[in-house]
DNA sequence: GCTCGGCATGTGCACGGTCACAATTGTGAA
DNA sequence: TTCACAATTGTGACCGTGCACATGCCGAGC
């Protein structure tokens, strides 16, 4: 059988229904896998799509179907986190038939929050994740009237939601794990406060050292980066008046354990450090790093199915147990030496 | 003026059109930036998009030009490279007027590039980014009879087209640091070999090695992650039979610093280490890390221009001067102690 | 006055799918 | 045989935009 090549273009769905003789609209049911269809037929349809390479046309599927099937990913393109949340994310959205468009932010300003987001919504995209400074965000999707559901790393659909991933506790037992090893002087490197999950991780500092009845020092607010913890810690460590620290990332434990070193301090005996994220490399930090471990691939799933079921409508989604981040004990934590 | 509000959908030029006075096409043309516009018209236009809020429905576009705008970024999850170089290439794309659809390889064997690749295509991406292991991406390419332009990280558009991005003088120079502080026995731990750059290191190294009558040792193939760096020193340090360490990131050369030290190293004295990429943290290792700096963003401006000059069909880009990357000398190399 | 050409704008259709609805075929019971 | 009804397939319109082409307008040159 010869087959009648349509000349340049890409074969359509008409292309496949001509050669496979049925209607075009029958090739569209085999495509959406319509139940009521001969075996015979869609065998036969099936073989047509094969033999001509034929792919569907997104870009149709979506202006028929009005839906662009499109989730934009809003990032900030600091150092923040290990990628394999973001990869998680994109396997999770890729899982479930989604596409992910990601829009970098350049700063974290609220012009560029709002170009990326403009860009965003250029592409029709029926929600948006963001890793970004969420308040912000959530104040360039007023200003832009823009009503698309969306979602932060760590946290539910509108502000006041519960996180789905408990940073308060991963917190608390960070902060705890240094108490019990008997420091009375901790310092708080916190991310930026207009981060949801830097300030859920502020309190759950702040509420440990409360209920544990051990005097507080204000927390430092930093930007995430090892640059910041490297500076603060020379800037912290002029005045020795503590013994410990518990950084809000990896990223700028790493940062403080470098100011430490060139402070002459031994590590873990002048200074136990606690992170948070457990990066790859936090394992090969020297010392070996304490820190919080999440489950990232998890939390981008959970993150997609909860962006999923605003999108399909009402449903909200059973936000089951949270995650409970877990402790990591390596080796930059030691009772304070007296 | 009243308007009449386009029911639930969302506005399209013909709304626009019939508010503006005007028909469709002209809507179009203002759209499009079309000469021919009288100005009085063009504005008319403009305001009543803006208080219809109208935005330009992709699909919709993408369906009637045949374009879809979007590059496709293939990208191993694997510890590879900065994050910044994915978001210079995000930028860039935004930039020029295209979307970025990212998928992510779970693992990087061929089946799992092969669906990614279809993920991408069925996305009708125009062109494709790969940051992966490029040679076998080249095959799905050819198994999947797909025929797009593609450019990876730090190579131009076909395989044997010149490095646009000189990773052989980097590493040749990395090498040359090594020599030049007098060591003699130098190992390297490469990157996976069907990674392109990874290829070009090692053939730098060796090529330096060769050159300044050193003898050399066999390269250790790794996977790019702080894990190998570290099991490979261990495996390496039974026998201490050399004196310094190339490693064709910074995450490996973390690892491997890891492993001296526990062997009881004393760094920068008993080893001396080169890392490559110079990731914002490896100014913050211990010792602080020499390396190799790359200009990611630089990088992922070339790689959309040399893709978006094959897309447009003819001119081979000037591929100009190759971005000759930098030599940043910290703590990690010291002369050999004997 | 008339033709010509360039600017500004309008008309109708194509792009490649999906949807609503109609038409046809097949099946079993009356 | 005939009819009701389900299963299967076909028909035509429509989604929102851009393109090719047609049209109307206006001033220049004869």
């Amino acid at each position: 059988m010869t087959l009648d090549l349509p000349k340049g273009r890409a074969p359509s769905i008409r292309d496949v229904a001509r050669l496979a003789g049925v209607s075009h609209q029958t090739v569209s049911r085999v495509l959406n896998d319509h139940p009521s269809i001969r075996d015979s037929t869609k065998a036969k349809v099936l073989q047509v799509m094969d033999d001509l390479q034929y792919r569907p046309n997104r870009a149709a599927r979506a202006l028929s179907r009005g839906r662009s099937r499109t989730i934009g990913l809003l990032s900030a393109e600091s150092a923040y986190g290990p990628a394999s949340s973001i990869a998680a994310i994109q396997d999770a959205a890729q899982e479930a038939g989604y596409y992910v468009n990601t829009a970098n932010l350049t700063s974290v300003d609220t012009e560029s929050i709002e170009a990326a987001l403009e860009h965003l919504m250029y592409q029709s995209v029926e929600g948006i994740v963001v890793i970004a400074p969420q308040v912000r965000v959530f104040d360039a999707l007023e200003q832009l009237a823009i009503d698309v559901p969306f979602v932060t790393l760590q946290s539910t659909g509108r502000l006041d939601n519960s996180l789905s991933v408990d940073q308060m506790t991963g917190a608390r037992r960070a902060t705890r794990h240094l108490i019990d090893l008997g420091h009375r002087s901790i310092y708080h490197l916190a991310g930026p406060q207009d981060w949801i999950e830097a300030e859920a991780r502020m309190r759950g500092f702040l509420d440990e050292m409360w209920e544990m009845d051990v005097p507080t020092m204000a927390p430092i607010l930093g930007d995430w980066t090892a640059d910041f913890g490297y500076r603060a810690g020379r800037e912290l460590l002029r005045r020795r008046d503590f013994t410990a620290v518990f950084a809000s990332n990896d990223q700028m434990a790493l940062g403080f354990m470098h100011a430490c070193r060139e402070a002459g301090l031994e590590l873990p005996r002048d200074m136990s450090i606690v992170g948070y994220d457990d990066i790859p490399e936090a394992a090969h930090f020297w010392p070996p790093l304490t820190t919080v471990r999440q489950d990232f691939a998890e939390l981008g799933r959970r993150c997609i199915a909860l962006l999923l079921s605003n999108l399909s409508g009402g449903v909200p989604m059973d936000r089951s147990d949270p995650i409970i981040p877990e402790l990591i004990v390596r080796g930059s934590t030691a009772p304070p030496a007296f």
